[in-house]
RNA sequence: GUGGUUGUAGCUCAGUUGGUUAGAGCGCCUGAUUGUGGUUCAGGAGGUCGUCGGUUCGAGACCGAUCUUCCACCCCA
């Protein structure tokens, strides 16, 4: 027990169940990805350090895995302590790696490149429920295309993906970073931006009087703060605060940019319809990725401690960072692991077994085993998926071990059944049993 | 990175102010049932109490360190 071995913290081990759950996200997902027109690709598990460093703020730059350098360079590394001895690191997220490999492959990209990307990323952060070091991330993004049809897609595909999924009480939110930029503008407190950002994203979190608090503490000057106050008073309709908010920037020409994007994108929805999602204009929601600069995404779900299942943006300069300009981005992430904790929360998980065994062979003794290994390769040449217990154990075992596996069919072939030629098949959800031709058993398994 | 919290059988947890061989339920194994699982009954196995060190005649319990879990901050999927 003390000697037991483990993974480190912030990590974990997938069994067979769970990773049938969780494939069943994944493909999910994907699914809904291939639907609208997105094409895999991926990227590898580590990244050069100078393509991450500096794209995630101070603190990202912190949560970043450093990967320890070898032979000489570690030894210059412990002796002067210098990062920049550092020349590898694990990728924290999808997003950055992906403007990278666009900039480096664009000439062999079509434009405006759809791309979608299921892998692990890794942060070194401090683990929490819903909250890994080791995690999967569902990405869409488009690069090369400002049109505002990628938003609306995006919304698109977060009820589908999510609704398909069973979740049936989960809110899109949905800001622009313009009318952040906007409403900074108007206060007169512009290069304070990300201080007012920070701080008004806590509204749901502490309330007013917190933000206002912290407002202060942050030195924005108390009239700014008043004028900003308004906006922790919007109500559930969209249109409303939309029209409030067009009000309140009037005089600021990028703030009346986002009003327009966001009324266009609330509008097409509106005309469009969404399955389960509700969408909500939220003008506090900011979230802290320095890169967007259009509209912002945030899903959560409804009633449940857990952060935010998945989030995404526009980002007009990503590739301007690694030397090429003028490509609009914009992409969604899922955490499929906080869906996975969500679903596992509500129950949402349906009968997983499709993949798993079909039937399993009961196995009487050396001649029955040779019948019947014959047997099973023929129903594998046909496409089923079909076992042998791998030794004549008692009954009660062999059906055990099926019943456990939840297996939903059990073949009792004995002498009698290779005398008459049939398959004796018990059916372990009713128990019921009945004698089936080869050709009929095959039948079965395939309808 | 800061502050707090948790760790006893495969799992969920009891374990009184430190005192002999550390318990329960579920699960697991065996048998009743040598061609029938999920029900029932009977029996059985399994723990150096996260790890290392300290205090004590004596530590699962007290102290320290460390790892882990969860929580708040920070940040985020």
């Amino acid at each position: 027990m003390a000697q037991k071995p483990s993974v480190p913290k912030g990590t974990r081990d997938f069994l067979p169940q769970t990773m049938l759950r969780r494939n069943h996200i994944f493909n999910t997902i994907k699914s809904v990805f291939v639907k609208f027109g997105y094409a895999p690709i991926e990227t590898p598990a580590m990244e050069k350090t100078e393509t991450l460093l500096g794209k995630y703020g101070e603190e990202g730059d912190r949560l970043i895995f450093k990967i320890m350098p070898r032979g000489r360079k570690q030894t210059k590394l412990m002796e002067s302590g210098d990062l920049k001895m550092v020349e590898e690191a694990l990728r924290y997220d999808l997003t950055v790696p992906f403007a990278r490999f666009v900039v480096q492959h664009q000439n062999d990209l079509n434009f405006p490149f759809k791309r979608y990307q299921i892998q692990n990323v890794w942060r070194a952060d401090q683990p929490q429920n819903g909250r890994y070091r080791e995690f999967f991330q569902c990405d869409a993004d488009v690069v090369g295309s400002d049109s505002l049809l990628f938003e609306v897609e995006f919304v698109q595909i977060y009820d589908e993906a999510l609704s398909t999924l069973g979740l049936d009480d989960f809110t899109i939110k949905i800001n622009n970073r313009k009318i952040l930029s906007g409403i900074a503008e108007i206060t007169g407190i512009s290069d304070q931006l990300i201080d007012m950002t920070v701080a008004i994203d806590k509204l749901d979190k502490i309330g007013e009087e917190g933000v206002v608090k912290e407002l202060t503490e942050r030195n924005i000057p108390a009239d700014a703060i008043e004028k900003i106050r308004p906006l922790f008073h919007f109500g559930q309709d969209n249109q409303e605060n939309l029209n409030k908010i067009q009000t309140m920037l009037e005089g600021s020409e990028i703030g009346q940019k986002g009003v327009e994007e966001l009324r266009f994108i609330l509008d097409q929805i509106e005309v469009l319809g969404l399955r389960q999602a509700k969408l909500e204009l939220d003008v506090t929601l900011a979230r802290g990725l320095n890169y967007y600069t259009g509209a912002i995404f945030e899903v959560k779900a409804n009633n449940l401690n857990i952060g935010s299942i998945c989030g995404g943006g526009r980002y007009d300069d990503l590739t301007g960072i690694f030397g090429l300009k003028g490509m609009s981005g914009v992409g969604i992430s899922f955490g499929a692991d906080r869906i996975y904790d969500v679903m596992n929360e509500l129950d949402l998980f349906p009968k997983l077994s499709q993949d798993a065994t079909q039937i399993m062979f009961v196995n009487f003794g050396e001649a029955e085993q040779n019948f019947c290994l014959k047997k099973i390769k023929e129903l594998r040449d046909a496409g089923v998926n079909a076992e042998i217990y791998p030794s004549n154990a008692k009954m009660k075992k062999q059906m055990k071990y099926a019943d456990d596996k939840g297996i939903p069919m059990v073949a009792l072939i004995g002498s009698q059944e290779m005398t008459d030629n049939v398959a004796k098949i018990k059916y372990l959800e009713t128990g019921e049993q009945e004698d089936l031709s080869w050709d009929e058993l095959l039948k079965r398994l395939k309808g």
